[in-house]
DNA sequence: GTTAATCTATCTAGTGATAGGTAGGTAGCA
DNA sequence: TGCTACCTACCTATCACTAGATAGATTAAC
């Protein structure tokens, strides 16, 4: 596999697990069997790691939107498959989402990488509130960020307190709220 | 002010704002205007500092949630009350739950830290559980888990986001489940 | 087809800054 | 006198990051 994505791909589970200032080159150098030093050449600064990582989890969850409009013929099934998504990254891979992490250290984060969360939420929200909208709700767009901030914080706490039942009764929640 | 009080308050602000990595003994020092060695005095290693911060901010909540329980009639008022809290934190002060942010990156904690985030987290649940059971809701349990992830997200979202009205949305949304 | 030049991805070896943490001393106070 | 709360001075480890070298692959020139 390419260097770089594996770089991401190591950095990207780690920043998950630990937030982004516990996580080194030299970590993700010894976990790649290489030196930290060749990371610079990828990567020359952490800030360009942290901008190309929180672009392309925007960038692929972007393009997950798109297949689930496009495969799905009802807002009630794309909210489903919506949620579906983060429930996958937590219950199988065990990953809170990685813009709920970074987001909460905001303030301590490259301004690059924080912009990139915001464009993150921002997409989110844009889409929910369109399914919201096609669902016929009133005030799409505070369901949106409800469903956004629920789900996000369910992960969070969901995952430090290693207790999946809180997360389920989030998914259940928005389940109800499209009943 | 005790020294050791003044050290916990400005861990605890910039904690919540850059998370437990990105706060260093020598940034508080250089804030306290005393030397970073001085602090080792108070609080031996940074793990004494994080898991006395967490334990005073549970035990703090906690008591705070025993006021409201004597000084509200009724559990629909007391949920309110929960809520207000949250939202004077978050509106008046900029600042999220501190487990909440610390919660996000559990796996980079020291175990003792972690071990207090879940202690909040049981207490949080707990105390709404019984507030939604007095109040006559079904599954009262996943109702208080529905409602710590949704303020906890909140936060995270709408500071990082830089828009309260997410925040507003999810308040708006816990007062819609009381109606 | 061979040679020369260039590019890629890594290495070694190091920088200065900063991290948490320690030892031992001291001024002021009970 | 002993304790509290700080100090100076220092340590070791680790941080992000850089310079310069090199092996191997690719490309261009003849």
């Amino acid at each position: 596999m390419d260097s770089a994505t594996q770089i991401l791909d190591i950095a990207e589970r780690r920043m998950r697990q630990t937030g982004y200032n516990a996580v080194s080159y030299r970590d993700i150098a010894a976990e790649m069997g290489i030196k930290s030093a060749s990371l610079h050449y990828h990567f020359p600064k952490k800030e360009d790691l942290g901008t190309a990582l929180t672009q392309r989890y925007t960038d692929n969850f972007e393009s997950a939107l798109e297949t689930i409009v496009k495969t799905k013929t009802n807002p009630k099934d794309c909210l489903k498959a919506f949620v579906d998504i983060y429930s996958h990254e937590l219950k199988q891979r065990g990953l809170v989402c990685l813009c709920a992490v970074l987001g909460a250290e905001t303030d301590g984060l490259p301004e690059r990488v924080s912009t990139e969360i915001k464009r993150f939420y921002d997409k989110n929200i844009d889409w929910l509130t369109a399914q919201y909208k096609s669902l016929g709700k009133d005030a799409p767009a505070a369901h949106a960020k409800t469903t956004l901030s629920l789900l996000s914080g369910a992960m969070i706490v969901s995952a430090s307190s290693n207790d999946n039942s809180i997360f389920d009764a989030a998914i259940e929640s928005i389940a109800q709220g499209l009943g």
